[in-house]
DNA sequence: TTCCACTACTTAGCGGTACTATGTACTAGT
DNA sequence: ACTAGTACATAGTACCGCTAAGTAGTGGAA
């Protein structure tokens, strides 16, 4: 991955996440693969775990154990009230970031 | 600042000021003072400085001392080629995660 | 039956960036 | 003499994505 876009996914792909999980509850290989189909095709594997535990521990998911049929058993993130009150929060900040870099880019100093 | 913007502003705020420094120089006071103006009222004097040093030894950017008549000398940095080069693949770093942002908002799963 | 590929999750350690807090230094106004 | 404004610097902290390596289960190829 490229350093720069290292960087600039600090702070939004855990927003990239909660958006995929709102409507259709989804487990951590599943979004991993979600996002590479989305074009993240280098995200590690243990990058997604890693915020999945995060967003459990901050409360923002619910999860479930369910058995597999090829493999371990997956844990079932859905995204509960909280989350979606951080998930409205996080397209806040996302539009106001985006405001301003479109201005920048549009030569509006 | 809350804690998503600043997570969020991880690697695009180089971004930012370095767009912010084409055609027109500028020394770190002034830049903070524009970053404010442009609507990022909290951002730490510290943050701009530690900024400008790293973009300074990178060497996206040339230095000049020039005497103020109020207070220390300014150091006014000039965007070179390199960090206009820099300031390209910003663009298409953040054009490609704009894109997905966008898409994932508007239901596109 | 051994090996590999795929599925599925976990975790220790690293690097990079913004923030906090504090300090230095110069000028002008009260 | 004190304060506010201008201007820059930096040590320490927290957070987050990446690297690397591991565990565990299933099924197919050799």
């Amino acid at each position: 991955m490229g350093k720069q876009m290292t960087e600039m996914l600090k702070g939004t792909l855990e927003g990239i996440v909660l958006a995929l999980l709102t409507g259709s509850p989804a487990y951590g290989y599943e979004i991993t693969t979600l996002l590479r189909a989305q074009g993240f095709t280098e995200i590690a594997e243990g990058t997604v775990y890693a915020l999945l535990v995060r967003i459990e521990q901050k409360g923002l998911v619910d999860v479930e154990k369910r058995p597999s049929e090829k493999g371990p058993p997956r844990k079932v993130y859905t995204l509960n009230s909280l989350g979606e009150k951080e998930l409205d929060e996080f397209w806040n900040t996302w539009s106001f970031l985006s405001e301003r870099l479109e201005q920048l880019r549009t030569g509006g100093k």
